[in-house]
DNA sequence: TGCGGCCACTTGTCTAGTCAAGTACGATCC
DNA sequence: GGATCGTACTTGACTAGACAAGTGGCCGCA
């Protein structure tokens, strides 16, 4: 999200730049209320007036908000205040070794398999391939300081990263090592709680019973999917976090 | 002065906007790799001279892509392709009812609880109270089509929402009631794979070893938190879903 | 009353030029 | 060699004015 807070320069100016300084006084006027939800603000000439800067610099201010989803404007209508719920909350999905390193703490991978397989009916659907072509296939478990913390059960298209198997995951994690092979540029993924499958729950040392946090995720190139990943959490360790501020 | 307009898009004009044109243009070379990671862009002027347009209007495209993260710029060094792993996905996280009514679904919701309690110590902590205050408890299932979707366990701070018990929540979602009343700023969440409380699966009508999706959000006013809620969905029937593409 | 057209207002976008501020690099000086 | 200075280049920001296009209301007419 574009954050648009800056360090506040000074403690009245609110920022010496002109269109941060009319950002922060709607931002500030939007906060306090003197626009409710839905209702019209001033167009851009009486803001060009009031602030005594040009149109497109009101323009720019206008629009910062209009990213941030505080404003919604329409051509020839004006510009409204929204409804603070249409502003969506972002999550952050991160590799799994920047996380856990970014919490001061030490990660450790452990790969169970590794290998090219035939692919079954509904990798290959995922992939763009017709069932049986070969696929690498990987399962590595995550530890966060000898805690088992995730299980990647990953296929990557050959096509993509023709090197993929000869690389030592244990020193560099699949997600890291695609991204430098082959920068992605879609990505979707689905969260659901669910029981984890048997070879899961082995490989985690968790019960069956116990529900996890499971993220599939599979990221494309310009038109071709590289790669289709299943990450298992025991629920108990791990969560997801994130925050919204405008 | 003449504005070299064409009348229609053509296949490959890609936005007949010279701003998007530019921009479209520059992605797609970016896309194949026209510029590896790291290395430096053509400067503005160059990007003037080659699309025959004002530095205003490069510049504007220029700072649509360094906002998807796929530009890095310095004043007085250049522009920069970034390593695309930097760009994270994010994930909306949605009002319920606009949720279900979006997938063109009805949307039901049933009234277990409302009523003032004295504060626990949890939720006093979380809601910025001392222990024994009164607060406002509403327990609501939300229904999908007759499927139980998600369980609603919230505590309202009363100074945000005086009237919120007298509000009928069969017709409206606490959380846009809560939205118009007192607009929140800063909200957080987790999620968490887990199961059930026992009264939340008598409720939502499942097995309690059945794996819940549990997001539990806080939002504050500008200084004041305003409600904390426990969102419980079974695992079976819901999942979160995100995508990202710059 | 009902309807079509006109018009004021609003946002969307662009231009050409200006000044400011930060960086990189080479030339000069000690 | 090493420090300093100057300069060319780059991005950051702004202005004043222009045209395009969408909206909504008002007015006159049938």
């Amino acid at each position: 999200m574009p954050t648009h807070r800056k360090p506040a320069a000074g403690p009245d100016d609110s920022g010496s730049v002109p269109y941060v300084r009319v950002r922060e006084a709607l931002f500030a006027e939007l906060k306090r209320g003197r626009y409710p939800p839905g209702s019209r603000m001033p167009s851009e000439s009486d803001l060009v007036a009031r602030f005594g800067v040009s149109r497109m610099t009101v323009g720019r201010a206008l629009r910062d908000l209009q990213e941030s989803g505080l404003l919604e404007r329409r051509q020839g209508a004006g510009t409204f205040a929204t409804q603070p719920h249409k502003v969506a909350s972002t999550l952050r999905i991160r590799d799994i070794h920047e996380e856990i390193s970014s919490r001061g703490h030490r990660h450790r991978a452990v790969v169970h398999l590794c290998r090219e397989e035939p692919a079954s009916r509904e990798v290959a659907t995922r992939l763009g391939l017709v069932k049986g072509a070969p696929v690498f296939h990987t399962v590595i478990v995550h530890f966060e300081n000898e805690t088992a913390l995730q299980c990647e059960d990953r296929f990557v298209n050959p096509v993509c990263a023709p090197a993929y198997l000869g690389v030592d995951f244990s020193a560099v994690t699949p997600t890291h090592y695609l991204l430098a092979v082959a920068p992605f540029w879609k990505a979707g993924y689905t969260i659901e709680a669910a029981l984890p499958g048997a070879r899961e729950a082995r490989l985690l040392g968790i019960d069956r019973a116990q529900p996890c946090l499971i993220v599939t995720r599979l990221t494309e190139n310009r038109s071709m999917p590289i790669t289709v990943a299943r990450l298992t959490h025991p629920g108990l360790v791990y969560q997801l976090e994130g925050a919204f501020e405008p």
